[in-house]
This record gives C-alpha cells, sequence and structure tokens, in this order.
DNA sequence: CTGTTTCCTTGATGCAGGTCAACCGGCGTG
DNA sequence: CACGCCGGTTGACCTGCATCAAGGAAACAG
C-alpha cells in the first residue's frame, strides 16, 4: 500500500525538482531547514486512493512527482473531476480536518507530506510561506473558473481539444511535432471533461482523422500544429489553466 | 456612471454591515484604522459593467450590498459565469493587473474599494488580513469546485433546484414558507448554470407545477418544504457553494 | 500457451436540452 | 394613448451526446 522512496528520502530539499515551484519555493537558510525537519516521503501507486470523500486528512502535502485527480461525486454515483494536481501542486487546506473530494493516484505518485498542525504553525510564523499558498491558491481559483468555461459551454470536440493542449504545452519540450505521454486515461479524460468514455473516444479518433494530432503507441500523442489544436479547442488565448 | 453612496460614506468601518465577515473581519484598533483612511466607496446601478475581460483593475474591492456576476467568454460569444459575488465578498487579485473575466453589476452594488498597490502593502504588513484573504479564497475554490460537479453532471432540472436552493438559503429568513427575491434574470441563471434560458424557464415552470416551489410576483420565490427542493437538487448534503 | 482483465474503439439508437419562433405582460417614453 | 422594449414563457423541431452493446488489443496470471 505505502513504500518509501529511498532516493528522494535520502536527499535534502535543495535536490527536490519541485523546490522552486511548490508551497516552499521562497523559503531560504532557516526556513527550509525547518521544513527539511518537518517533511516525509510516501508514495502511492497509478490508481490507489490516497483519500475518499470525507475522510480525515491530518497531512498536508506537495505532490513532488506523479500525477492525482480530485473528484467529487453525487449520491447516485455520478462523478466529476474538480482538480488535477500536478507536480509542485499543493494538497489539503490549513484549517481544515476532512477531505472534501476523493483524492486518487492517476499515476504513481510521491508526496512531500507535512503534519497538518505542524504546517499551520509554520504559516503563522512564516509569512513567506503563506503569501506562496495564497498565490497558489488564487492559480488553482483561476484555472477552477477556466474549467468552469470549458465544462459549461464547449462542445466535446472542444473540451477533448483543450485537453490536449494543456497536457502537449505541460510537457513542453521544444521539439516538433510536439509529443507528450497522456498521464490520463479514457476514463480520468472523461471525468475531467463532463463527458463519457466513449465520446473522448470518438472525439480522440475524429481529431486524428482530420490530422490535428497522432496517435503513438498506447499513451502517447504528437501534434504536429499546436495553433490548429488550439483553434479547436475554442479559444486560442494562452489557456493555461492547470496552473 | 458612478455616485457615491453617502449613508455609507459617512460612516465608520464599525457601522459596516460586512464588517464581520469581510478580508477585513480580523482587523482591530490601529489596522481599523488604517483601513479607514485607505477605503472608498463606489456604486454601481443593476446592468451596469464593473470591468470588462482584460481591463485594468487598479483596485481591490469587498462587495457591500448587491449582488455581481464573473464572466468568462469564448471567441464566437458564448459565456459562463464563473462567480457569484455577494456581500462580504472580495474581488480582484493582489499581484495581478487585469482582469480575467467581465464583472457586471446583477443589482445595485457597492463597493468598498482600496488602491491595489496600498492593499499589496497592507497585506504584506498585517498577517491578519492575509490570513482571512487565504481562507475566502479557499473558500471560492471549495465554491468553484462544487460549480463545477454541477456544471460537469446535473441535470437541467437538478441544476435549477441547487441554484434556487442557494438563494434560498442565502436569504435564510426562518419565515415559512422559505422566500427569496431572485437577485439574477433567467439570463444570468442560465449563464450560471450552463444552460439556455428557455431550458431554465421550462425547468421552473415544472419544478412550480410539481409543487416544488411557487412564484409570488415578478421575483420572488417560495418554497414550502427546502428538502423536497434539495433532493431535485441531487445531493442533499449542505451544499452551501456560494461560498 | 490460454484465459482473464483492463483499456480502448466503434456502431446503433434514444433523449435531454439546444435552437428557432411566436407570444405575453409590464413598463417607460414620445 | 399607442408604441417599442425587455424579461419571461411556451411550442415545435433538431442534434449532440449519452446509453447500450459488441468486439479488439495489450498486459498479466496461471
Amino acid at each position: 500500500m505505502t513504500r518509501i522512496d529511498l532516493s528522494l528520502a535520502s536527499e535534502g530539499c535543495s535536490a527536490c525538482p519541485i523546490r522552486h515551484r511548490a508551497v516552499c519555493a521562497s523559503c531560504e537558510g532557516e526556513e527550509l531547514d525547518r521544513l527539511e525537519t518537518m517533511k516525509s516521503y510516501r508514495s502511492w501507486k497509478a490508481g490507489q486512493t490516497i483519500a475518499m470523500e470525507g475522510d480525515d486528512l491530518p497531512f498536508v502535502a506537495s505532490l513532488v512527482t506523479g500525477c492525482a485527480t480530485l473528484t467529487r461525486s453525487l449520491e447516485d454515483g455520478r462523478t466529476q473531476m474538480v482538480g488535477l494536481l500536478m507536480p509542485s501542486d499543493f494538497l489539503g487546506r490549513p484549517g481544515r480536518r476532512t477531505a472534501p473530494y476523493e483524492v486518487v493516484a492517476a499515476t504513481d505518485v510521491t508526496m512531500c507530506m507535512f503534519n497538518r498542525s505542524d504546517f499551520e504553525h509554520l504559516l503563522r510564523e512564516t509569512p513567506h510561506v503563506a503569501e506562496r499558498l495564497l498565490e497558489m491558491s488564487l492559480d488553482e481559483l483561476d484555472a477552477a473558473r477556466e474549467w468552469m468555461l470549458l465544462l459549461g459551454r464547449k462542445t466535446a470536440r472542444e473540451k477533448v481539444a483543450t485537453l490536449l493542449s494543456i497536457i502537449l504545452r505541460r510537457a513542453a519540450n521544444d521539439a516538433y511535432p510536439l509529443h507528450a505521454e497522456l498521464p490520463l486515461t479514457r476514463d480520468a479524460m472523461a471525468s475531467y471533461l463532463g463527458l463519457t468514455i466513449e465520446t473522448v473516444s470518438r472525439q480522440i479518433t475524429a481529431l486524428r482523422k482530420d490530422g490535428v494530432i497522432s496517435l503513438v503507441g498506447a499513451r502517447g500523442i504528437e501534434c504536429p500544429d499546436l495553433a490548429a489544436l488550439l483553434t479547436e479547442a475554442g479559444d486560442d488565448d494562452d489557456g493555461t489553466f492547470l496552473s
């Protein structure tokens, strides 16, 4: 169920891959030392549940590697993804004990965890961290609002094109054609987009047949012309809304 | 276009109706005095635009009275409401100059405004305020996520029932049957819910015919049985997601 | 190697909600 | 008073996506 990732545990914060983007980004010297003593790593395998809706969540954490999803559900079982955590994203909320949504590892995941009440103390004493957390929360709020526009008004094709463009943009290697490995199953994509698996599959097929993207192996996608994909996405503004 | 609300301008913060819920909630004494010197009031009539998408927004503000909407749009004109500001809610983001969405007064509106860079200074110097702003932002994020569940997965009837229940709950006078005046036009409701005007109208009619609600005059609704309405809304948890 | 499971694709069909259009009542204005 | 306008309702029709169903391919276990 749980395993310690030794390669990370043995290194200090200064070698951390999310050192300069996570909630700890603005910490230096003493503050960083303090964080160092508070943190612990924990990993989950793809598909494992990190927390259930309503669970007690005694920690907060930064996602170090992998990808995790936040999902809310209705009583009859319909579900909607409401958050997608990527490396450096923050999980948990100071001042709240229970998780308001299910948290699931979409790929293998490693988190850098802090005891919640310890972290709350830290927040009160180091404005740096509080400031950075506010900034990250506001970014997430912006992302959520962009996502609302997608859910409320975009067509299935636009939704799929938008998601693919986000993933490609994240992968952001400067190679052409743009290439990325999908961190999400069709199921997770459908949950993200407020669609069914079948519709996602059909739209991906359609985009492929129209030459906007191509599939490489089981999980890879390529896009020869990002501008074309962005046009399909309905808004050709920057649309960087995964925070 | 702009007018000063004298009844508010003449009073100090201590008489402010949102004194204990807004971003200033935790301020006392000197901090409050400082806010007092920084603030100014401004009002808009229902329907007026407070800021356009992309506009420079040189202030941040607390909504004192009335109701305002935040709306994002696609290039071809489709729009989605992404925020609904009620009294005590905060508008603007420290560290950003331009509004990422259109802000419109849904009813007559009065705001308590601060110059943005002055407010940013204040934030850095008074952790109280920063803390409160973080708390409010996280509440808004929760609200946005609940809203995403609605947009992605609820049926038209559930959407309308959810919105009505939120409005009734906000109005929260203990009288029965529960009563409220709708602060939103059908248009605004449709924008909120990711539906068309026609569908909203039909669903309201349907709920009325089914005895779940009744209409009183042009803008009033009554609900004899909130539990029944919440059942129609699809989730009978508390669903308080207007922050 | 074979059976099972998981993930994905494709096809056939139905329906919720969008679109287009007409109409109604209230209200402000010339 | 007549008129136009605005917000809302209702009807007829259409379509985009969900639903139901079947089958393929890759990964894995025995």
